[in-house]
DNA sequence: GATTTATTGAAACATATGTTTAATATCTTC
DNA sequence: GAAGATATTAAACATATGTTTCAATAAATC
């Protein structure tokens, strides 16, 4: 048995990346292993044989998949912080963006982790602590630098949810927005058109933010 | 046989409340005819025989559910355009958000809408349709009231989906927002709070936005 | 009240799917 | 090149689940 990738035979890897795409494609629960090893050209034991089943396959490749995310928000957040305030915003937004418009073979990382969100399996609480709490410290950190300097916390963390609303929302409802406003495409143009928005709409909002008492 | 819910025994309807609990909770593919007939205390012969089978009985129950939620789409709008411009986008935010909220019993209606967004079946043409176009018509509407007279539709219908998204995210992420924002609780109150600070913001975003030219 | 129809119940059937087994092939190492 | 470890394959197994069958029972009709 070999558990590094570079000692065996390619079929770990093969397995790994078709299970990749196929759970990103389709959730754990409606993937099937016999799906999986049809398009890795492997057979229906190498999941079992390289992993031990279907759960623990999933787990290494959200693992996979976490690292190379948090790597990437990392770099482009210390990127981003270079940034003069009100571009800030500009920039994280379009980094989630562009995360799930990414070419096929890379798309995976991205939408397995927002399919957590959807359909949460025992990896949500790992994913909340090590992905969604990050970036959302992140934007909350720029959100304070665009407010007023007495707005409350709570109040923060409110708008940073209804920016991080938005975001998911283009990505996770691309079927019912790309009915109701068709000029919007799923492409990389497309998401520099719904950055913009985003971002003009909630910078708005924060500068016109009422005073925090009430 | 007997289509009509009040000739023949009660079982049908058992059935039909049973199953719309189940599916509203778990979803079309996790949902079993053998949960669902336990609940309703039925026989697992119960789905087949009253809706020739397992995707009959949700399309029974999905135009269920779409009727009663037209109607009171139509009739909280109704009162809803009757408000004073800057409450209407109020009222609607709070509408929306309310119908999540509901009692267990009635819950399954608005539930089974929303599940439909995130594992699409086949009656999500039918509900893009039915449902979604005429919420997103009078979003539109509201908030051509409370912009610039020569903002093109365009950038309505983004800012528009801008605020569903931040209604959907409240219900649909509950789980990750109530990590983010312990101090949303999900009962009246707490829709109350999250219908607030929707409004505020996206007023804010309104009222700001930049004019349309560039 | 007998006959027909509708409803219910238990079991069987067919299929899909995760997992295991055991045989075969391939590679490594001495 | 032989022996043992590693990898691959095909088949079988176990379980879950939608569906069907058919007999038993209840309800309706005449």
């Amino acid at each position: 048995m070999c558990a590094d990738s570079d000692v065996c035979g390619d079929t770990r890897q093969r397995v790994l990346q078709a299970a990749g795409e196929i759970f990103a494609e389709k959730g754990y629960g409606k993937a099937t292993i016999r799906e999986i090893v049809e398009r890795a050209g492997a057979n229906v034991n190498a999941v079992n044989y390289y992993f031990r089943g279907k759960r623990e396959l999933y787990v290494a490749l959200f693992e996979d998949a976490h690292k190379e995310t948090t790597q990437e928000d990392e770099r482009e957040f210390k990127r981003i912080r270079a940034l003069p305030n009100d571009q800030q915003l500009h920039g994280f937004v379009k980094h989630l963006l562009k995360a799930f418009i990414h070419k096929e073979e890379r798309a995976w990382h991205s939408q397995l982790m927002l399919r957590e969100l959807i359909e949460p399996t025992a990896m949500l609480e790992f994913m909340i602590a090590r992905v969604v709490r990050p970036r959302f410290a992140e934007l909350v950190m720029i959100i304070r630098q665009l407010v007023n300097s007495n707005t409350s916390d709570l109040r923060i963390r409110l708008c940073a949810e209804s920016i991080l609303a938005q975001c998911v929302h283009m990505i996770h409802g691309r079927t019912i927005v790309s009915k109701l406003i068709p000029e919007l495409e799923y492409t990389l143009g497309g998401v520099e058109m719904m950055a913009k928005h985003i971002t003009q709409f909630s910078l708005a909002a924060l500068q016109n933010l009422e005073s925090d008492d009430e």
